[in-house]
Parts: structure tokens; C-alpha cells; sequence
RNA sequence: GCCGCCUUAGCUCAGUCGGCCAGAGCGACGCACUCGUAAUGCGUAGGUCAAGGGUUCGAUUCCCUUAGGCGGCUCCA
């Protein structure tokens, strides 16, 4: 006897065999949660496709990843019909869903303005609410060819079919075994509203879309190359419930709120001088502290860890460039040079040639490897003008940057260790929250042989996994000398941000013909290890901001004590409580100034102070201060020796996980 | 770099369909107030309306160029 298996949520049955994977869910999951596709033999379809006994039927519900992203993609079309209705005249790109949403590219004379976006949602809704099925048809190449005979991107992208260099986001339209075209039908007149070639699944209907907004308009090249023609692409976002969408409204209000280079204005911590030029930030007095902070936590810790410090120059003839290879590869990524002396002088993009340069600056033991040169070096990088972004992307930066060089049967054990201090120091940071990103050759943009990058690339994956977190491939996202792990972390709010990263290099080593005497007395070349912790501290800095929202914990603060005074006459108190607690290295200041108290607090609350310390009479009679944290507890008359020790402990406790 | 949008006081923003002295709030400064947990009151200063060029009797307003910013795309050693 045959028997139809189906799984929801985790529970198997088995049912009678009906026609189709949509008749058997239905009956499966009534009152359940919501089903928009089936999983058929493991393979995503709509849930109209028939099934046969013996199938494995998987219910895709509607808040899975797949089912979301059914749900995108079916609003990015019902987005593309609204746009062809108003516009008849655009031409469709392609439409795929993304993270939180969706985009569709269009070929249309005019840019879309705010004011169109909000009528193509209105004539969205509309077709929402008419509640269009989704109908899923084979067609041959030359059918979906004269189907869409008015459509060049669509074409363009049948003929792709099969015959490989089909993008990921191409994927959701040609990405299956064979070609096919959703139809939208009206389900009152049965007519043909719209259609679209389109690998599916889809939702039922239109009317299965409980919640979407379209966000914002742009250009982007055609198949993402900056050789094509630009679209303009309209971003949009959908969800299985106006909760949800909310909840995500909700997140990006608060991104925005926490956006480092708000915060960096108002914080008074740094800015972009226009007369310095774009991407050049300048750090002010409060800035500096935090990023001095910063700096020397990473110092101690490097120096715990067997780290060397080092320091060269900002600029170098260009011939060090020229052995290291960046010139051959990143020359438009360099500031041109200057001409002096008959040489040409270049900014320094990079530190790794330098560091070599002292590895060989005498010969070297095996005694000595490991060996760790650390520098924070401010590199220049001639970024292009629309990709410079706040403190995130920027033309001149600070790396705390290491080369370690090892023999290969050193490296496997240095890995192991370099990830587990990258780690723990990320933590000390208060970021908790990771993953691993594995970066993989790309063939046309790398040097040396297979079994070089095999071998590291292998190294690389063992640490990895030893750490335990997740890892994520990332085919081709290597640099040209060797593969890296880059460490993915979540902030506070969810976002991930690349943090660190770690990279195998043979080719360096090779190119600078580096060398160590083996305890044989043979000559052996060193395999070296990039890594760099904040990559640049500048984008650390804007990244720890957002994740803080401004609110540094204590021992980064700028400022980590302030006195306010109820009335003047208590100003000569809490001085002589800011002296002591300066005196022990607290960075305290009394607001000495004539607003009112309320407005002294309201002022520490939006420099995200951490600690207020009051006092009035009733303070000064006792000795003590009392305390307003910036969450607005209070801790009332606290001794001044009770409340110097609190807030000593405070600032001297790293976010230990 | 490409596409689009933007740039008015330190900050956030009004305003001028091309026309007499360009406004507000916050901030800064001054004076008064001396106050118990998020904005005391009054007053003063502060702007070649991003820069340069053009159109015009007249430009902050319209056009062009440049710089800087924002949102995308591409890129990120």
C-alpha cells in the first residue's frame, strides 16, 4: 500500500494520497499555521503541484525563511504588474527577494520619485485586494521567447538559460530545470491580468500578502555590472503579518536613530571637515578618548599575546609596491604618487610589504618564529567618491594591523590560538555575537599554485571549526594572495558587521623572498598571516557607537562621572568628590554651569554619561553623593567611599561575556 | 566612478511662484533666578542662503560647473 508522508512543523503524518500538495496541506494544516508552498520530494513548489503516493510532502509555512521569501518574490511581482499598469512603457529587469524584502530593476525613461512609489502601492493594494491567482505554466524557449518578445532583459535572460553565468538573484527566474511563466489571473473573470517569466513558487493569491511597503528607489546596473545600462531598482519589504513589519519599521527607526555619524555630531566625538576632503575624519577631544581607550586595552592585550611593535613610514617609493604585487592590483585604489627626487613617492595603502621588511632587515632563526609584528598603521586608500560612508568606509584609517610569521607546522597551532584571541578580545569589547565567513579563492584574481591555496585555505577551516561557530562559505571573496576568515558579528539590533579578519598568505613571502634558517641549517621561507582585529579602528569605533548606542560602557565613556550640584553652594562638594575620584584615574567633571539642576540632568542624559553623582544638604551633611544612572535609576546618600568603589569597579570591568 | 536627490546661523529646520532689513527653536554668550532627579526667565551676538560662473533691470530662488552630503549600484588589498 502506498502512502503519502507529510511533515508541518516538525510532526510527520501520513495521509491519504490526493491530488495535489495544496488539497493534502490544507487538510493537514487547517487551522494551523499559515501554508504557502509545499516542499515536494524535497524540491520547493507551488502548493497546486500534484503529488503522487509515496511523495515526501514539507509544509513551507509562511514565516520560514523559504516561505517569506515566496512571499517577497510573489510582492515584487504584484510591484512589477503596478509599475506596468502606471508605466506601460518599462521594461522588466529582474525581481528577487532579498534580506527583509524585495526589489524589482525596470528599464523606464523617467527616475521614480517618492510621490510615484506611493501610487504604485496604492494600484498594489489594489491588486492585493483583487486577489490575482498565481498560475504556473511550462513553456518551451521559443513559447516564453514570443511570450516576451517585448521584454530584452527577459530575453536576454532566456538565453542564459542552461548555458551557465546565472547570477543568484537571475536564479529566481531561470534558475529551474525548465522555463516557466506565472500568470496572474483575476479569480472573478478568470482574465489574464499580468504575467511573468518566473522559476516560482508563489503564493496562492495576491491576497495571501498580509503586509508590504515599498521602501525606496535607485539605479543599478543591469546583471550588476557596471558596464550595462542602469535600471532603476525600487526596494520594497514584505512580511506574514503588519506585526512583523512593524517590528522590522521599528528596527531600522532605531538604525537610524544609533547611526554613528548622528551620534558622532552630537556626541561631540568627531567630524568630516570639508575643507580636509571626503572620507577624512578628524577626532575630537571626547572622540579621542574613547578611540585612546580603545587603542590601549588592544595594546596590553597584543603585548600579552607575544606581539612585537613596530612602526613605519606613511609613504614609500612606489617599488615596494611593485614587488608586493598591489601595485599590478589595487593601483586605482592608491593615491596617485607624488614625483620627488625622480622617484615616485606613494601613500601607504597597506602595511603588510613594510612588516616584511623587517622581517628581513637580518637573517632569522627558527628560534624566533613565531615571529608577531603588530603597528597601528594609518594607511590612505583612494576609496571612490560614492562608496566613502562615515566613519565605516573611509580614505585614510588606522589598522591595528600583525603579520605573523611561522613555519607551515607552526600555523595550524597559530590559527587555533589567533581565533581564540580574536575572540576573546572582540568579547572584552561587548560584541558577543558571532559567526565565521570562510573567503575562498577566486581564480581570476589570485596568485600561486592550487595546492598552496588548498593547503591554507584547509588550515583555515580546521580553526574555524574548532571555534565551534557557525561558518559561512564565501566562494571567490578571497584576496589575490591568499584566503581569510572574517569574523561576522550581530550587534545590539540584530545587524552584522564584519569585524575582524584573518588571512593565509604564501605568495608575500615568496615575492619578498623572506627566509629563516631551519634548526637543520637549511634555508626555509616563512608562511605568514594577516590579521587585523578592528580592520580599521575608525570603522570599529563607528560600529561599537551603533552597537551602544552612544551609551559607552563605563572605561570607554568619555566622560564617566558627573557632579551636579542641587544649588551653586554645593559646587565646592562635589569638586572636591571629582578631585579624589580623578585623582584614582576617573575622568569626572562637575557642571558648574548656571543651567537648573533638572537641565544638568537632561544635559548628562544625552551625553549618555554614565554616572551622575547629585548632592544637596542633605548629601554634604552625610558625606555621601547620590547617584543617577543614565538607565534613571537613583541610588540615593550613598557614602562617598561606597560610591567610589562602585564606580571603580565600574570602569575598570570590560564587557566580560 | 555611475544614477537620483540634497546643501539657508554651530545644530534642526521655516521661507523667497526672481524684488524692500532672510526667520524660528535648540546651542553659544550676558544678566537675573539657587532650584532634589530629562528643558527657569529675560536679553545679546551669530547668515556673501556651499563655492564659482551664467541668464536677468535685479539671483539665496532659474541654468551650468565644482565641492561636500544622502539613498542606491559597482567596488572594498
Amino acid at each position: 500500500m502506498s502512502e503519502l508522508r507529510v511533515t508541518l512543523g516538525g510532526d510527520e503524518r501520513v495521509v491519504a494520497a490526493g491530488a495535489t500538495a495544496g488539497r493534502v496541506l490544507d487538510d493537514v494544516g487547517r487551522g494551523g499555521p499559515r501554508v504557502v508552498a509545499a516542499r515536494v520530494n524535497g524540491e520547493l513548489r507551488d502548493l497546486e503541484y500534484a503529488v503522487a503516493d509515496g511523495d515526501e510532502i514539507e509544509a513551507v509555512e509562511i514565516d520560514s525563511k523559504d516561505g517569506r521569501d515566496i512571499l517577497r518574490h510573489s510582492t515584487a511581482h504584484v510591484m512589477a504588474q503596478a509599475v506596468q499598469d502606471i508605466y506601460p512603457d518599462a521594461k522588466l529587469g529582474i525581481g528577487p527577494p532579498v534580506e527583509n524584502g524585495f526589489y524589482y530593476d525596470f528599464d523606464v525613461a523617467e527616475h521614480f520619485t517618492p510621490d510615484d512609489l506611493k501610487k504604485i502601492e496604492r494600484r498594489m493594494r489594489e491588486i492585493v485586494k483583487q486577489g490575482q491567482r498565481f498560475e504556473r505554466r511550462v513553456v518551451s524557449d521559443d513559447e516564453a521567447r514570443a511570450e516576451l518578445s517585448g521584454e530584452p532583459y527577459k530575453l536576454e535572460l532566456i538565453g542564459l538559460k542552461g548555458g551557465g553565468g546565472v547570477e543568484d538573484e537571475e536564479s529566481v527566474e531561470v534558475g529551474g530545470a525548465e522555463l516557466t511563466i506565472y500568470d496572474n489571473i483575476d479569480a472573478k473573470t478568470g482574465d489574464l491580468c499580468w504575467k511573468d517569466l518566473c522559476r516560482g513558487p508563489h503564493l496562492p493569491t495576491t491576497r495571501n500578502i498580509p503586509a508590504f511597503k515599498l521602501m525606496r528607489s535607485g539605479g543599478a546596473y543591469w546583471r550588476g555590472s557596471e558596464k550595462n545600462p542602469q535600471l532603476q531598482r525600487i526596494y520594497g519589504t514584505a512580511w506574514e503579518s503588519r506585526d512583523k513589519q512593524d517590528e522590522y519599521l521599528k528596527m531600522l527607526e532605531e538604525a537610524e536613530k544609533r547611526d554613528h555619524r548622528k551620534l558622532g555630531a552630537e556626541l561631540d566625538l568627531f567630524s568630516f571637515p570639508p575643507i580636509i576632503g571626503s572620507g577624512l575624519p578628524v577626532f575630537h577631544p571626547k572622540g579621542g578618548i574613547i578611540r585612546r581607550e580603545l587603542e590601549n586595552y588592544s595594546r596590553v592585550r597584543h603585548e600579552q599575546a607575544g606581539y612585537s611593535f613596530v612602526n613605519t613610514p606613511h609613504i614609500t617609493k612606489g617599488g615596494l609596491y611593485e614587488t608586493s604585487g598591489h601595485l599590478g592590483w589595487y593601483r586605482d585604489g592608491m593615491f596617485p604618487p607624488m614625483e620627488l627626487e625622480g622617484a615616485e613617492y606613494y601613500l601607504k595603502p597597506m602595511n603588510c610589504p613594510m612588516h616584511n621588511l623587517i622581517f628581513d632587515a637580518r637573517g632569522r632563526s627558527y628560534k624566533e618564529l613565531p615571529l608577531r609584528l603588530f603597528e597601528f598603521g594609518t594607511v590612505y586608500r583612494y576609496e571612490k567618491s560614492g562608496v566613502v560612508h562615515g566613519l565605516t568606509r573611509v580614505r585614510g584609517l588606522t589598522q591595528d594591523d600583525a603579520h605573523i610569521y611561522c613555519t607551515k607546522e607552526q600555523m595550524q597551532d597559530e590559527l587555533h590560538s589567533l581565533l581564540k584571541f580574536v575572540l576573546d578580545l572582540l568579547r572584552d569589547y561587548g560584541l558577543d555575537d558571532f559567526y565565521l565567513e570562510l573567503s575562498t579563492r577566486d581564480p581570476e584574481k589570485s596568485v600561486g599554485s592550487d595546492e598552496e591555496w588548498e593547503e591554507a585555505t584547509e588550515m583555515l577551516r580546521v580553526a574555524a571549526e574548532n571555534s565551534g561557530l557557525a561558518l559561512v562559505p564565501d566562494p571567490g571573496g578571497a584576496a589575490f594572495y591568499g584566503p581569510k576568515i572574517s569574523v561576522q558579528a550581530r550587534d545590539a539590533i540584530g545587524r552584522t558587521w564584519q569585524m575582524s579578519t584573518i588571512q593565509v598568505d604564501f605568495q608575500l613571502p615568496r615575492l619578498f623572498n623572506l627566509e629563516y634558517q631551519a634548526a637543520d641549517g637549511s634555508r626555509q621561507r616563512p608562511v605568514m598571516i594577516h590579521r587585523a582585529l578592528f580592520g580599521s579602528i575608525e570603522r570599529f569605533f563607528g560600529v561599537l557607537l551603533e552597537h551602544y548606542a552612544g551609551a559607552m560602557p563605563p572605561w570607554l565613556a568619555p566622560v564617566q562621572v558627573v557632579g551636579i550640584p542641587i544649588a551653586d553652594e554645593h559646587i565646592p562638594y562635589l569638586e572636591s568628590v571629582a578631585e579624589k575620584l580623578r585623582a584614582l584615574g576617573v575622568r569626572a567633571e562637575v557642571d558648574t554651569s548656571s543651567d537648573r539642576m533638572q537641565k544638568k540632568i537632561r544635559n548628562a542624559q544625552k551625553q549618555k554619561i554614565p554616572f551622575m553623582l547629585l548632592a544637596g544638604d542633605d548629601d554634604v551633611a552625610k558625606d555621601a553623593v547620590s547617584f543617577r544612572y543614565r538607565s534613571g535609576e537613583q541610588n540615593n546618600a550613598v557614602p562617598i567611599d561606597q560610591a567610589t568603589a562602585e564606580i571603580l569597579k565600574a570602569i575598570t570591568t570590560r564587557s566580560q561575556v
